[in-house]
DNA sequence: TTAAAGACATGTTTTATAACACAAAAGTAG
DNA sequence: CTACTTTTGTGTTATAAAACATGTCTTTAA
């Protein structure tokens, strides 16, 4: 695949907002918008640094994430292929306050806060996509909350793999469509990795998942979604 | 106070978003807008309902929370005078999936989302005013997450206790500006309601604060601080 | 003014989960 | 291929916090 042919797919990707977007708005994102590539697990933001450029991933996956007590990280949320990222701390005001990571291999489409903020002032689709966009986002986060503080290991680990499968979808074998290690997993159901293993481990006896390495296949969604609920 | 003056004062006080609008949007919102008067503990919302109008607190202090697993209420948030609150759900599309009370006698404006978002289609101050709040509260949730899942009991009472500073400020003694019952205190704190007691009382035998009732003085904020960074 | 209900306080027991320790497997580099 | 690091897996111990129990104090109500 040639570079024009690229950027083509590129920008077909970014959909969602481009038809919200007149000709003059896009000429102004084509020419201000860069592609940036980033390997298996590397850094893409980090806490504390002054956001410029939002982020709309294309290609690949992103965990966006703390670094809390004692090194204890804990994920926040998943990005999945053309979902923007990065634009909560400009908006606010703030620096980061969380750090990006590229789980896999991953291409991300830079766009300056700058251009964004100057097409908003004049195209209210587009603050209404953000306003949506971070009100949704608002939600989860309280949801997370109660289900982070209140459930049990095994309700919060059950939660966390049906999360993944909304994100990234279930393979034809019903294999989890990411591969993540144990402690990725445990950073997000708020856990050691030894008890994410151990849990796993429940689940593989109780029939609800079977493992090959980091494959994880869904035998019984239905369990799976009541232990979230009431375990 | 007769009640011409007191729906002037109401006006006066929605100052922040008021000065983003014109003459115009001003009368649409007086001729829309609802006031409306809540006793101690009176629900103002319920999780599930269908949102239709957004909330300004002018008087009065509202609790936000979560009825979590097994009857344990968690509160997301606090809501001080002339705060915005209620908007996230309609924004979102979706029904409300918190709770609202009032912790003592309040005073709220209603104003339907329907005439916002009227309004937001052609001003874009308040569309960004909007976007700055969301952004700024989901900053604070995702903090949040971090210090209920990962600080330790001492860690999260005293994090709870600053945000009732920061939030409803000091009298001139010292004492935090509102009077929460212990339950409120560890709802707030992820906490039973037996440890927020326990733990306030070493709080007392550290020289950290004083109680009387459900008065809490603060004898030294900074060594607070320092529990709510570390313990 | 005396019950009754609710909030506050504190000691004891139980339990979920972290912390630790070690081993096996798998992936990585020299 | 071999050594080395990382990841996975499992048993054991320690501990923070919930659950339970009981009593006192305070407010409300009859």
């Amino acid at each position: 695949m040639h570079k024009g042919e690229e950027t083509y797919n590129y920008s077909r990707s970014l959909n969602e907002v481009w038809r919200l977007l007149n000709e003059q708005e896009r000429m102004l994102l084509r020419q201000n918008a860069k592609i940036q590539h980033f390997k298996k697990n590397q850094q893409i933001y980090c806490e504390g640094e002054e956001p410029k450029e939002m982020m709309c991933l294309l290609k690949g996956k992103v965990k966006i994430y703390k670094e809390g007590i004692g090194g204890r990280s804990q994920i926040i949320r998943m990005i999945r292929p053309i979902q923007y990222f990065a634009y909560r701390a400009y908006f606010a005001g703030e620096n980061y306050l969380t750090d990006a990571a590229a789980f896999e291999s991953s291409t991300v489409c830079l766009i300056p806060m700058k251009v964004v903020t100057e097409i908003m002032k004049h195209n209210y689709n587009v603050c209404q996509f953000f306003i949506r966009q971070l009100s949704t986002d608002l939600g989860i986060a309280d949801e997370r909350t109660v289900n982070l503080t209140q459930k049990h290991i095994r309700g919060r680990l059950a939660e966390s793999l049906i999360s993944l499968i909304d994100s990234y979808g279930l393979e034809e074998d019903n294999t989890i469509n990411i591969y993540l290690a144990r402690e990725d997993l445990a950073n997000l159901s708020n856990m050691t990795t030894s008890n994410a293993i151990r849990t796993l481990s429940t689940f593989v006896a109780e029939k609800v998942i079977t493992l090959d390495g980091r494959k994880i296949k869904i035998i019984d969604e239905e369990k799976l979604r009541k232990i979230s609920k009431l375990g």
